[in-house]
DNA sequence: TCACTTTTTTACCATTTGGTAAACTTACGA
DNA sequence: TCGTAAGTTTACCAAATGGTAAAAAAGTGA
């Protein structure tokens, strides 16, 4: 039998397999990220990762799968600063260490930020049922966190949800917009400027007190 | 001669011409929104206009022409809620009636959102010099009326740049993940939620008074 | 109605691209 | 060191896709 589909099935994979697939993975979020899933050639992702197109696709049954692993295996990383918020810790320190760690992100992994932006922007085709089953609990719970924190007066009121969602955008806009960041800013230090700003615009957000707001 | 290039030597557009031009960057506008620039064909693109492929190619040089045409052609509209911005206003109110016009024009226009995430996430390939001649100009005034206010005590210190960042990573996320938000909200009533989120999130942070802020 | 221009359609092309067949080479246990 | 399995390369395809040539079909002014 020539070219045995290795994909998924046998149980042991090799060093020289481990090895290749972790290259593939690396090439390929490499150019996923930068063109998108359709503007993303194997032949790219091929001459990235050092291998040959066929070579490729003795590891992967095809360039869906190589989209949805990268997809599916990186939703873990990326949503591990969620799962560190402790439920026991102090509300405003947890939600303003998790502003500070999504922000790390969105400098330090700037390909993974884009990958989701682009697989999400296009309405999520390959991950869809993923965020159902993984996503969705996770901010639940999270959620249900959040109301808890609001409802002893830990935090100043707000929409759990809504409240995420701000975290995600403006932390990850420095990564998925940086063409225009970079435009406007020069170049120059935005990690420190963005962190003070995000620092300033939660925190006043989240600390109970005064109910700023006229109407 | 067959064939004329009438892409836009002749200097009187006909009827015809005006409204087939029209047609097809309404379509192109769907698909290039849904699909990016590499994920969109002429064939889509023919199909939702109502055209022939060959037809399209009539009124525009290649798919490139379309794309950037889009793009300058509704960068200036979505622009106008920043230009609108009145120095002699009531700083926190221009500010906040931006924050509200933006979040509308993410409920109304998400296809213009997607279609500007989607460019700049690939590093704005057919868009860079525009964004340096056309938004940096607008930014940096923008920015300069806002350091003015910050200077006269209408508003709390700020970064007029990383301002602005937020409020567009804030409303526009709304648009462009919307598959996410849709999935994570059930899709009911994400707008008034997220009004009413975006109007707290900015007015405190930006009336001016105690300086909320620990380091 | 006629001559002429504008618009549209019918056939095509050349490239690109995801993917395959099968020969060939390398790794490695016995 | 030999045989077999694992890994790699060379040579191809078929479909999709951006684009063109040229003829046919409207429009249009006189």
């Amino acid at each position: 039998m020539p070219q045995a589909p290795v994909a998924q099935a046998g149980r042991k994979p090799s060093r020289i397999q481990l090895r290749n697939r972790k290259r593939i993975l690396e090439a390929a979020l490499e150019v996923f990220s930068t063109h998108g899933y359709r503007g993303a050639t194997l032949d790219q992702i091929a001459a990235e990762a050092g291998l040959s197109k066929p070579n490729i696709l003795y590891y992967f049954e095809g360039k869906e799968e190589i989209h949805v692993t990268l997809l599916n295996q990186l939703l873990d990383a990326w949503l591990a600063p969620l799962r560190a918020i402790d439920p026991q810790g102090e509300p405003l320190e947890e939600l303003m260490g998790y502003v500070g760690r999504k922000l790390e992100m969105s400098r330090d992994l700037p390909r993974e930020s884009r990958l989701f932006a682009n697989e999400i922007l296009q309405g999520a085709p390959r991950m869809g049922p993923h965020l159902e089953s993984v996503l969705k609990p996770l901010v639940d719970r999270t959620a249900a966190v959040i109301d808890g924190w609001v409802r002893q007066g830990k935090l100043a009121p707000v929409d759990p949800r809504h409240l995420l969602f701000s975290i995600w955008a403006t932390t990850q806009h420095y990564a998925d917009f940086e063409a225009q960041v970079g435009v406007l800013m020069g170049g120059i230090d935005v990690h420190t400027g963005a962190s003070a700003h995000l620092e300033a615009l939660f925190r006043r957000l989240l600390t109970p007190g005064a109910t700023a707001g006229s109407g």
